[in-house]
DNA sequence: ACCCGATAGCATCACACCGACGAGAAGGCG
DNA sequence: CGCCTTCTCGTCGGTGTGATGCTATCGGGT
């Protein structure tokens, strides 16, 4: 069998809707190289793990297993990376992964390496390929959004259609007409269950709770921007 | 730096579409394991290549140089494969490619093990698991003829609207009606540019040839099912 | 008690796009 | 010439969406 050895690691793009911002859970290095500076999480692939296996455990760990059972979260993969240079240690080929959370409590691990949310928009200068691999997959989450119901992946388990848009808006950066926005997605079949329950104690009319229902895909899909493709 | 080492593969699944059938280009094995199964081409990453590099490599090498042009093909990375036990040689972890590509005349290349284009319809029992790897390919290229322009990448730099629709009708083994495809496929700003020529032999009158244009996105997508999402 | 602002949710209208379909244009062939 | 085939343009109705108005129902201030 021909062909150089690779190490192969497996770093995680963790993103969360926090205050209406679009965040990321960010490490900091604490050894060399890039000492210090920000990175995304992420580990080495073991004997017996594929690489999902390893991208479940390292995102159990960064957010505490509680999160982790995952039917309210999402896990997929993205691209690889494996620029003969982009590490200096030697050959390591990455596997970017996504992971889409509800905003959780706080995501201080024990004794770990110092972690944080951190907006999408402030951040810059990640260690390694990073910053590449952090693109990736925000606009994979842009681009998601679009064509499945995965938004409801950043939020609780009983969300109101308040709740949901806003995560479009922050996932987006733009802003949504909210009685639009409630017919498209109360219209669209299985996508969100109402609950008995209503939210009491806002200001306004107390909106209507509901679930996660069984539908993955929308059609037609909502389109971020009624964007001229191109000029003839 | 911790962590198993592993080789690093590329593995092609490289489409075109022949006699209106979506096809792919296998190779059979000459050597164990598999020995005499058909797989996808593939090859291991070299020192100094990223895995860009080694599928435009691996491809020129299967299609020859001649195709390998790129501007009329099609090269993108899919998903990474690296179940512990996937390979009985030892821990290999394979990139999937998906490259789509006009008919070409003939694709037996000099001297190497016996390549062949087959339809997607008639190929299972793949070496390895690229079974797996052809699925995701094709249902990644499927995909994709919805919201991008790629179809016209199995095309050769000249074509008409009628052979572009066989590239859709192939790909998603559905029929479509020539006039609505046509104001769709002639209305988007960018997609095909009009050439001067026209086609004389054929039966009927003599169509319109177009070259590729600008665009790479189709807004609004075209759906290949109106399909009923899910039940509420 | 009353009004007011705020949010939720429903309704309406115009427009764009699409599927189904009709019909004309422009070639080959007997 | 008639007839077939294929390309190309048009029409009609249904659906989905953006823009917008209106109603429902809460908290809070006076």
């Amino acid at each position: 069998m021909r062909g150089n050895l690779f190490a192969v690691a497996v770093d995680l793009v963790i993103l969360t809707v926090r205050r209406d911002q679009l965040n990321v859970l960010l490490v900091r290095r604490g050894e060399r190289p890039y000492e210090s500076h920000w990175a995304l999480p992420g580990g080495f692939v073991r004997a017996d793990e594929d690489l999902g296996d390893t991208a479940a455990r390292e995102l159990a760990a960064q957010t505490g297993a509680a999160t982790q059972g995952a039917v309210q979260g999402h896990l997929e993969q993205l691209s690889g990376y494996a620029a003969p240079d982009r590490d200096p240690r030697g050959r390591v080929l990455s596997m970017g992964y996504l992971a889409l959370l509800p905003d959780v409590p706080d995501p201080e691990p024990t004794g770990g390496p110092s972690a944080a949310f951190l907006p999408v928009e402030d951040v810059y200068g990640l260690a390694f390929d990073h910053d590449t691999i952090l693109a990736d997959g925000v606009e994979r989450a842009r681009a998601k959004l679009e064509y499945t119901t995965l938004a409801a992946a950043f939020c609780p388990p009983e969300f109101t259609v308040t709740d949901l848009r806003r995560v479009y808006e922050a996932v987006w950066r733009t802003e949504i007409d909210p009685r639009n926005f409630q017919r498209k997605v109360t219209s669209t079949p299985g996508f969100l269950i109402p609950t008995a329950t209503r939210v009491t104690g806002g200001r306004g009319r107390p909106p209507q709770l509901f679930r996660r229902g069984p539908a993955t895909a929308l059609h037609p899909p909502m389109l971020r921007e009624p964007v001229s493709v191109a000029h003839a």
